[in-house]
DNA sequence: ATAAATCATGCAATATCGTGCAGAGTCAAG
DNA sequence: CTTGACTCTGCACGATATTGCATGATTTAT
């Protein structure tokens, strides 16, 4: 059997069974599991799947909705927040993209600064209630999963904003892949805020480093600043400490 | 069972039941309970979950603005919602103005029901998340005071819907002046709302009865629906019925 | 206060992992 | 045909991760 075959048939049988046991693998196809984990390897660097001991599972797992996320690593996120809201001045026009990480940064920006605040996330725009800082609500159809607006009302009032600082959300970092989202109508006005924007830079929490969703966003190096946590094991963000322009830890 | 996938299943039962037991844990798994207790604590030091005696709980989800606004909301406004909602039908377009009230009306309606709602308020639709219903977000400066969009885009938003209700937030009624509210920009959006939408419904406690605030919404006589308490003073409400179109008390 | 349940810790057995190395096969240039 | 570069594979070995058990401490319930 051809090792592109084999491969092929490790990435079917994820998608079916949604998980792979590497030791199954090796008897099933007859061969030692160093070959199994060299294949698994090789195509987690691919992006086609995330290496966890004792076998793989899918790059986006199903499971976390909304509320699970709000549950996830707050201290990670309070940190992360607090660094990206000293990069924001006063004057600026910043546009905050949805997700619970973001609505740490929001919580974190001082309440009394003279921002303009630009968002499509109805979720984060609620935040803002006690701030002083001018909000431009960005409307259309909302996307229920991330619980933002989508589709072309949002993109013309997107275009009429010049952002000195889009805080990007994304689901998924990736050394070769970039950044990147479930959702082909998110990925597009995430784009589009970036593309009119004078600097893009987005928050990650470690469990995002490795993985690829489906809807590309942007590449590394066009991302000005990358905050992470310092708790990162250095192995895993080393393959980005190459091509990022910034990394600031928090 | 790969391990990680074995996390992912607490974290999805933590969020389903609200709780872990460690040992129910340990035989569903067929593990020993310290593999579980293992899980838990290191779940617990990423932040994914609160480690109690036993078991453990989800991490309290902070969102101290949205959860205030919870508490204000009295058992009047919550019989007002339930009343309003009943005059909602599946396949509908309804649109839903800013408030706490109105806040109660959408914990009230279906969650499951097939509608389109739209709102310029981004409370109203951080509340939608969990809704069926296809969400319309209006954009456009926020005014902070009520939390809606206002200005010349939420007003060209406003212009493609054909509501079939309109469930109005207003700060005064009187029986001459009719409704009003305290923003002038605020005002003329409820205005063009109402004048797009098939009927207008207003929810109302009894402290705005009588008062009136300086800009002018509509007469009374243009509203639908006006929906009351049926503890007021019979002496207070007089006034209102005879011009109002339908009167219903919750 | 006492018993039962739950917990943290250390330890040992097992499983899994990464890496280096060597043999077998493939392919193209000489 | 031969040679050398290359890839794929299996094996060895030390490192790391996971798990169950024993022990004693701590917490909870009665």
């Amino acid at each position: 059997m051809l090792t592109s075959q084999r491969r092929a048939l490790i990435s079917a049988r994820l998608a079916n069974d949604g998980q792979i046991v590497a030791g199954e693998l090796a008897r099933e196809f007859d061969l030692s599991e160093d070959t199994i984990r060299r294949d698994l390897r090789d195509m987690a660097a691919a992006g086609l799947l995330k290496r966890v001991h004792g076998g793989a599972l899918p790059v986006t797992p199903p499971l976390p909705d909304l509320e699970s996320r709000q549950t996830m690593s707050t201290d990670v996120k309070k940190r992360l927040g607090r660094k990206a809201a000293e990069l924001v001045r006063a004057g600026q026009l910043i546009f905050i993209d949805g997700g619970t990480t973001n609505a740490e940064l929001v919580r974190a920006l001082p309440r009394d600064m003279a921002l303009t605040i630009a968002t499509h996330s109805p979720v984060i725009a609620a935040l803002l209630e006690k701030h002083r800082a001018e909000v431009i609500l960005i409307g259309g159809r909302l996307y229920k999963h991330s619980m933002v607006s989508t589709g072309a009302a949002a993109l013309a009032a997107i275009g009429m904003l010049r952002p000195d600082i889009f805080f990007l959300g994304a689901t998924a970092i990736h050394p070769t892949h970039g950044l990147s989202t479930g959702d082909y109508e998110e990925a597009a006005i995430k784009r589009a805020i970036a593309a009119r924007s004078a600097e893009t830079v987005t928050l990650l929490t470690e469990e995002k480093f490795g993985a690829v969703s489906p809807h590309h966003i942007a590449g590394i190096e066009e991302i000005a600043g990358l905050i992470i946590p310092a708790s990162m094991a250095p192995e895993t963000s080393a393959p980005y400490r190459q091509k990022a322009v910034r990394i600031i830890e928090a």
